[in-house]
DNA sequence: ATCAAGGTTGACAACGCTGTCAAAAAGACT
DNA sequence: AGTCTTTTTGACAGCGTTGTCAACCTTGAT
């Protein structure tokens, strides 16, 4: 392992550590005879700056910190969501040099505001990627923001705002999906709605009103039930919605979990899917391919989302105009097993 | 936000920053009168110390890396593992003080190495914890090892050695999981094998053997079928299984994700689990309690590995004398729904 | 009182780097 | 060659902490 510091390096290069120092920041005004020689020296020393030297000289981190529900203090089966957002963060910091940090955070404490703050002062990141659900609360996004800290919250709903909000287009693809369905002969489209405080699923339930329409179908409240974004919610609402006389030939569901309980339904009740009724769910998680039939959903771009987030927080440090407004990284459908042509 | 210095904190109680030093860091040799006065300025003036500044100073980071198999390389369902191991390495780190930096990374890219080598030179951690599989790699092993960086390994395979290894108890549950199976009246118990070159359900094969042994039942290798850790593997091995004229009445998988592969397998083929068949797996993964009937399986202590092996890099490098060997964090059985009484 | 021993405290120099600003070198023009 | 401008380089003072070691208090024993 070398240990060697700037000064091994410029004493070698023969020139100051200052230059040496230029040359490992990129920085501009170093002859290109200069660098190659310092170049040559760091090599062959293999030399690597210390961070925390850096750190503390130019006072400010090289880090990123990543806020997230924390997983653990439930049963949550959303950890391929954490990965995909610690996946995109990653990616920048990896090629721009930064650290990431992560935190999971349980909001149904009654301290996070402190917990957070805490953590800031500790850390004292460059600035902080804000994932969903946490990012739609108000005590956590405030006791954030108090510190100013620069701050990306993550699909926050959408609704646009002068802070850095990355989110999707929920209502777009929700529609995109319904239309979907329509084309493929189907003319009763059931709709699962989910957890009233959960934002996005909102908009997901707009979206799919506006493929309706577009497809020139009419919104009926008989096609829709209510839910609350679990499992259990979706197997209640498929029982009430198939129980119906004349029942939906498609259900698309709000998110990917209540989809899954309208399949163990159909499944319960015989029904087939997809040929007597098609299911669609939104979110695509890793369930969601590994069922039968697999779940014809909406793959959410979570790593995008993250590393947009990631890149708008560091462009904002290190150039003098941050960023501002909402970024939107557009879903993509996946169409897999669970939906096909309407019946008859 | 408080951006006060220990100098501060130092005017503010009247002492030297040494002194304060000397609190912050929980020396021994400040009175108590002394210790009162500066945790007070602290206090009140909001302080935290740099951590760049004593990293420079102390000549040491506060950072643990976790090192594992990028999940993002392929489709892996892995994620909760990742996640329970992000999970207890964070216990650790936050209780001590140390910061935790992640880092996924694919073996099958030819330049892991210096990809390793770089991280380490790059961020100069305190210790690594090397998840499995990639504690089972040799060159990685090595990489690192060659860098001098505590290093702990999870889960090797078991093997005893000189190196910090944290692993479990694989055989022991795989032989308990059986015996608890025999208990329930099976005689004919099927086992679906791994991956070869994964060496914990090599460890649970033996257990297996061990389990019939301790149960007064004779191996066959009639009821045995090879797999390869996958959903798919596995429901080719259980139609290989139930296939025989005298099927087992109980299955149980060398992991989760074959287990499933025979639910899958069961229900096709119109056999009623648990009545006709049980079936267990190993690992616990999310989906095993979400799946119907809720799979029987045994559930690894991913979290107090990683939180164990964090604990030994601390320890190991706050004190003298590093903890070597290999310490066992034992699993546990999760009996759900996919087992029951033998048919008969 | 006086002194040694031990317990507390502080002065000051690192730690390895970056920011500032002035000095030196290199070009550009007479 | 001389002067002025621009580019490139370096000296040096921090950044906020810890380690070292000497100086300072206490205390208890004489």
């Amino acid at each position: 392992m070398s240990k060697s510091t700037i000064n091994d390096v410029a004493r070698l290069a023969g020139v100051s550590i200052k230059t040496v120092s230029r040359v490992v920041n990129r920085e501009s005004g170093v002859r290109d005879a200069t660098r190659e020689k310092v170049e040559k020296a760091i090599a062959e020393l293999n030399y690597w700056p210390n961070q925390s030297a850096r750190d503390l000289a130019a006072s400010r981190a090289h880090l990123i910190c990543l806020v997230y529900d924390d997983p653990s203090a439930y049963k949550l089966p959303s950890s391929g969501y954490i990965i995909r957002l610690q996946e995109g963060v990653l990616r920048v910091c990896r090629s721009l040099g930064y650290e990431l940090l992560i935190h999971p955070c349980n909001y149904r404490n009654d301290d996070v505001e402190s917990e957070l703050k805490f953590l800031i002062q500790r850390a004292r990141p460059t600035g902080i990627v804000l994932a969903a659900p946490l990012s739609n609360i108000p005590k956590i996004v405030r006791a954030i923001s108090a510190t100013g800290t620069p701050l990306v919250r993550l699909s926050p709903g959408q609704k646009l705002s002068k802070e850095m909000v990355v989110a999707t287009n929920d209502r777009e693809f929700a529609a995109e999906m319904t239309c979907y369905l329509a084309s493929l002969g189907h003319r009763r489209i059931g709709f699962i709605t989910g957890h009233p405080r959960h934002k996005a699923v909102g908009h997901r339930f707009e979206g799919y009103k506006a493929g309706l329409k577009a497809s020139g179908l009419t919104f009926s409240e008989e096609l829709v039930a209510a839910g609350d974004n679990s499992f259990g919610s979706g197997e209640a609402a498929a029982l009430k919605l198939l129980d119906r006389k004349s029942r939906p030939t498609a259900i698309f569901a709000a998110n990917d979990d209540m989809a899954v309980g309208v399949l163990r339904v159909a499944d319960r009740l015989g029904i087939r899917v997809p040929d007597e009724l098609s299911i669609a769910g939104c979110d695509d998680i890793t369930l969601a391919e590994q069922i039968h039939p697999a779940l014809t959903t909406i793959r959410q771009p979570f790593a995008a989302m993250a590393e947009k987030a990631t890149l708008m927080l560091v462009k904002g440090t290190e150039e003098s105009e941050a960023p501002k407004g909402t970024v939107i990284v557009p879903g993509a459908l996946k169409i897999r097993e669970s939906t096909g042509p309407a019946p008859g």
